[in-house]
DNA sequence: TTAAGTCGGTTAAACGTTTAACCAAATATT
DNA sequence: AATATTTGGTTAAACGTTTAACCGACTTAA
């Protein structure tokens, strides 16, 4: 690339220092500059195509109107379209972002962090993996601003923006049992991650308060990377034997794809001998041959208030503020309508 | 955030030059540095948690080892399975990854080239909207590294990644007349994007090369902002008549999806009154009650090679490198299989 | 008449690195 | 013994901004 044009050269041009051709591009100290010299330098600046340069200043001012953004997987659809929200909210801010995908693995989220942070962003927007309490704690002292958004620490005051899990879970188990279930079962990962394990407990609370059986063998988890054959090994023992179940709640999107997948192969009538419910919507099942329910995230508002918030802690430094949204439940029929 | 740890205040420590202290962080003139200094120099480094100020060291070196990524919207999963790709591509090579989404807007493009230029980005990849040949070609001229992809301008010599969209829209079409089509139709968008013009040729070449009709009539174009209801007039019309199509191209993923929709309501019946082919793969189809057959385009080729060429055009300049990749069709039955 | 503002700028330091050029002391070469 | 080279560092400038402090020439007010 050619040298770019810098505030010097407009100065020697016009004939003055750069301080005031600073002042004047930066419309500061106004009064104390005479209009026509303004004018004359805002021409030959045009002129010039002068254009900042965004790290001489940052380095000056301390401040890179840069936010990094780290989810587990941007091609995930949750996280893409959580990331154009970020991205739109952070543009009228004059904020960009850079994005980084943990993959769900601690390691690498640590690393990112740091590359993020050498890289002075003036905060973090985080969906951490599991077992990164200790790099959130870290971020804590360093004073470094960021806000976790979909997942959070129970035990750490931090800011965050995530759904009401548990009460989502409740009220995933409360329209299966609504709707007649009497034995309903849960697929989940077999995860710390804090969001499902609220989704758990949501689900047992459920079934107790309504007095239904919440065994063991009702709840299966399988390990967040293996796929589909542990997957349908679970469905598979969900049911069959005696007392298959007549409700299943999926805990995250990825579970209920490759379960209704499976579902679809099986003797198995949805909804007459089997009710479903799944968190998040997912475009994939857009066409699903029968009637499911979801939990909805209000993904625009996650994503907003998780970039605003993040803006406010720039900028101020006000109280830690958490906020848990509500899921809401979705019906779907089969389409066409 | 508290102040951070600097070179100096390491040099300080230690009781040397920040000059001496920068050559061993960065492991050069390692001869001329006695191996216990250095290694005192590191400890001191590592225990007082000293990190790297990247935004001083662009400012020094002119590179800030960061890409700008543009397309057209980050939550088309499209795209954010390019964005991943790229994003560990760059990331092997200690670059990291700015994105923004342009929302097929050329003045909103263009806006984000400054942004990201202002920036000081090493390079970018972008996938440009209809009409930024100017802004393309002021790229060219600043000597700025970039690459096109997903799209590009063919009158333009530029670095590009991206489909043969002429070759994939006649090898669709071949498969239709193989399946025994007479009257093709094409849904397109009524759009200058390069890309889509180039499928609307393969389709007509196709075509004409096996003597069927490619009348005006069979061509539908839609606006590309419009949805639904001007999609499933075009289909109607496609549909109706004496003369329905007994085949179909869509040109894009979104058109497909809305078109589909559409179809499914009416009394066709897949594959036998109607064949159908889709460009690019979508889960949203995933569970569809019908076979259809689909361009599937090398995701993973395409990102990868763009951030090469990018990073090669950064590092050193060689000629530029124009690369169109085979899309691949590929059969789909409804699932379960 | 003098002190105090105001006007319209300039000077210079600083942000945290990198790196060419320099230097003194020790060692090697003739 | 005189000269050259190596060793192990230091000095200082530079990257392109920002911004507090300063300054001389006018104006205004007392």
């Amino acid at each position: 690339m050619e040298r770019k044009v810098s505030l010097k050269d407009i100065a020697q041009k016009v004939g003055v220092s750069t301080a005031l051709v600073s002042y004047v591009l930066n419309n500061k100290r106004e009064n104390r500059v005479s209009k026509e010299l303004a004018q004359r330098i805002r021409e030959v600046a045009a002129g010039m195509n002068y254009r900042i340069n965004q790290v001489a200043r940052s380095l000056k001012t301390n401040k890179t109107f840069t936010i990094g953004l780290i989810v587990s997987d941007i091609a995930n659809p949750f996280f893409s379209a959580l990331a154009r929200i970020i991205e739109d909210e952070a543009e009228q801010h004059q904020y960009t972002v850079i994005f980084s995908s943990s993959d769900e693995n601690a390691a690498k989220n640590g690393k990112l962090i740091d590359t993020l942070l050498d890289r002075q962003v003036d905060g973090l927007i985080l969906s951490p993996p599991a077992f990164c309490e200790d790099q959130v704690i870290r971020l804590q002292q360093q004073q470094v601003p960021f806000v976790l958004v979909d997942r959070y620490f129970p035990d750490l005051k931090t800011n965050y923006v995530a759904l009401d899990n548990y009460g989502a879970a409740f009220k995933a188990v409360e329209h299966l049992i609504e709707s007649g279930c009497k034995r309903i079962g849960m697929l989940t990962y077999d995860t710390e991650l804090f969001h499902l394990q609220e989704r758990k407990r949501g689900y047992v609370a459920a079934l107790k308060q309504h007095k239904l059986p919440a065994t063991k063998s009702l709840l299966k988890e399988v390990n967040i990377r293996v796929e589909q054959p542990a997957i349908e090994k679970a469905i598979h023992q969900l049911l069959s034997g005696p007392e298959p179940v007549d409700g299943l709640l999926f805990a995250a999107n990825n579970l209920a794809l490759a379960g209704l997948r499976y579902i679809r192969t099986l003797p198995v009538h949805i909804p007459r001998d089997l009710r479903i419910v799944n968190f998040d919507e997912t475009e994939a099942l857009d066409f699903y041959p029968a009637p499911f329910a979801y939990i909805q995230q209000p993904l625009g508002e996650l994503g907003r208030l998780a970039t605003r918030l993040l803006l406010e802690s720039i900028n101020q430094r006000p109280a830690t503020t958490q906020i848990n949204l509500d899921g809401q439940l979705v019906l779907k029929s089969p389409m066409p309508f």
